[in-house]
RNA sequence: GCCCCCAUCGUCUAGGGGCCCAGGACGAAGCCCUCUCAAGGCUUAAACUGGAGUUCGAAUCUCCAUGGGGGCACCA
């Protein structure tokens, strides 16, 4: 961090998803950014609603919103459940100032009411599809005597609000990672601020609380760019001070062509991944992984990757963000979330293992997880990975099958007798530990002149009942000499039956 | 169709005129370690979209072309 940035103005940063669906990535992505901006400065992070298309809300989304970003760590300082100065945090609540702003501008003439039907707009559309022009609204409710619109409006007619953009000169509206751009005023619509429900779009309703929350820095994603000029102009038709704007680039589909769409989102969850926040945290990604894997997208450093939040905070720098768009990579995800996950304490993680294992209907005890976390931390990319690994530490016996027992290269006779071996052997330790017992299996493997892998790998398959496990010695040390004395012997027997 | 944005390895990116025959990470390949699987260590392959300028010098600046993306709702 440079002098400078540490002297920058505490920032006011804010995240305004709608309640319309599950929390996507590129929400969660902005909300990181917010939250680095605010806290980097010193400044505040906000949770804003943006529910002012009633027909869209979905029930529930709301909440797992404010669960998303709680789970991801960035706590928000004012929103709709915990308040705030600058409240309410839901659009729906605030409806009266958008209408009283909307009053300002038409009183200013800077927007009119428009009295065209739906059917109409539609029909004006399809005849400049025809003649191949812009689909722009014509004009005609903006050339009405405004005496005679104000009377239609008092009888109660049904109207929206249109902004009146210029239709002459050019528009400048500077972006802070792509500079000014320049458009020119003819090509933007009069576009609908206030709908005839009573409730703005989000042109008047995100500009009016954007000022009236303080709002410094504006991140939000790309595809608001194309009405960005507009934005400015509003704010500019009320007069206000501009925030710094900052268009983020896009998530592209895996493969690079055009965005995430509905359908990309459930073809990844078959693979085991997901667009959507509360999906991630079911397929058994940690928050610090998932933070890390979308920092990344948008935002490059030299070397050192592997960031933790309080290294983003530290590093983070919205001047150094990217401008093109980012093909999402789940095989990074795995990545950073298995990279994340070594690096939690066996305490922590066995903390967090716990549901996944919960969910099995495995009998985990607190006190033993915690003592094979070093063992499967660093075998696992996703917590759900783990009881696929260890559960033959609660199970009260494994079933490993006869072929698995007596792979190519060893017949049953041979199994047997290194599993009659390895009774005797772990029988005769004075102390059951991985320590205490390797030299003497060591020197087992050398008197029946077999290799390691051979020995071990018949005892691994008895006592787990898996081909693939956490280390061999720890393992047994932890199931206990009397389990494991009991899984060899069953072992024997099945072997002992005819195949 | 019109408008806007973008352009470095397959992917995410570093790079801001000489430090770049372009650095890191994921992924891939190989080797080492090794009781399986991982993890870890080392190594290799892999990119400045093209063309014109500007300049002593361009991945970096300008223009054009091409490609990609976004938008053109009483959705956000």
């Amino acid at each position: 961090m440079t002098d400078q940035d540490k002297m920058r103005k505490p920032a006011r940063v804010r995240v305004a998803p709608s309640p319309t669906g599950h929390m996507h990535l590129a929400t969660a992505r902005t909300a990181l950014y917010d939250y680095l901006l605010a806290r980097q400065t010193g400044g505040k992070f906000v949770l804003r609603i943006e529910d002012t298309d009633v027909r869209r809300t979905v029930p529930g989304s709301e909440q797992e919103l404010m669960d998303g970003l709680r789970w991801l760590g960035l706590e928000y300082d004012e929103g709709p459940d915990i308040g705030g100065p600058f409240g309410p945090y839901r659009q729906t609540e605030r409806r009266d100032l958008y209408l009283e702003h909307a009053n300002i501008l038409v009183e200013r003439g800077a927007a009119y009411p428009c009295f065209c039907t739906p059917e109409r707009l539609e029909k004006m559309r399809a005849e400049q599809q025809k003649q191949k022009l812009p689909p722009h609204y014509d004009g005609l409710c903006r050339r009405l005597d405004r005496d005679e619109a104000r009377r239609r409006v008092a009888s109660g007619e049904r109207h929206v609000i249109r902004f009146k953009m210029p239709k002459e000169g050019t528009t400048t509206a500077r972006d802070a990672l792509r500079g000014d751009i320049v458009i020119e005023n003819k090509n933007i619509d009069d576009y609908v601020i206030l709908k005839s429900d009573g409730l703005p779009t989000y042109h008047l309703a995100a500009m009016v609380d954007d000022h009236h929350m303080q709002i410094t820095h504006v991140l939000r994603g790309a595809e608001w760019l194309s009405t960005f000029p507009l934005h400015v102009n509003v704010v500019r038709a009320f007069g206000w001070e501009e925030p710094e704007w900052v268009h983020l680039s896009l998530f592209l589909k895996p493969s690079g062509k055009g965005k995430l769409s509905k359908r990309d989102a459930s073809e990844a969850i078959k693979d085991g991944y997901s667009v959507f926040v509360k999906d991630l945290q079911d397929l058994g990604f940690i928050p610090e992984g998932v933070l890390n894997w979308i920092v990344l997208m948008g935002w490059g450093v030299a070397e050192d990757d592997v960031l933790t939040l309080k290294d983003m905070v530290e590093r983070f720098d919205v001047r150094h963000l990217t401008a093109s768009p980012a093909a999402i990579n789940f095989t990074k995800l795995d990545h950073f979330n298995g990279t994340h996950i070594r690096l939690l304490s066996d305490t922590d993680f066995a903390r967090r293992v716990r549901p996944f294992f919960a969910s099995q209907a495995l009998p985990v005890k607190d006190e033993m997880l915690e003592r094979i976390a070093p063992l499967i931390k660093e075998r696992v990319t996703t917590l759900d990975e783990a009881p696929n690994l260890a559960a033959f530490f609660f199970r009260p016996e494994v079933t490993p099958l006869r072929e698995e027992l007596t792979p190519k290269g060893m017949d049953a006779r041979l199994a047997s007798e290194i599993l009659n071996e390895s009774i005797t052997l772990i029988q005769a330790l004075p102390q059951f530990t991985a320590e205490a017992a390797e030299p003497p299996f060591r020197q087992l493997v050398e008197r029946m002149q077999r290799s390691a892998g051979e020995v071990f790998g018949v005892l691994r398959v008895a006592v787990t009942g898996q081909k693939v496990s956490p280390p061999l010695f720890q393992s047994m040390e932890i199931v206990g000499r009397e389990t494991v004395l009991k899984r060899l012997r069953a072992a024997m027997e099945i072997l002992a039956q005819d195949s």
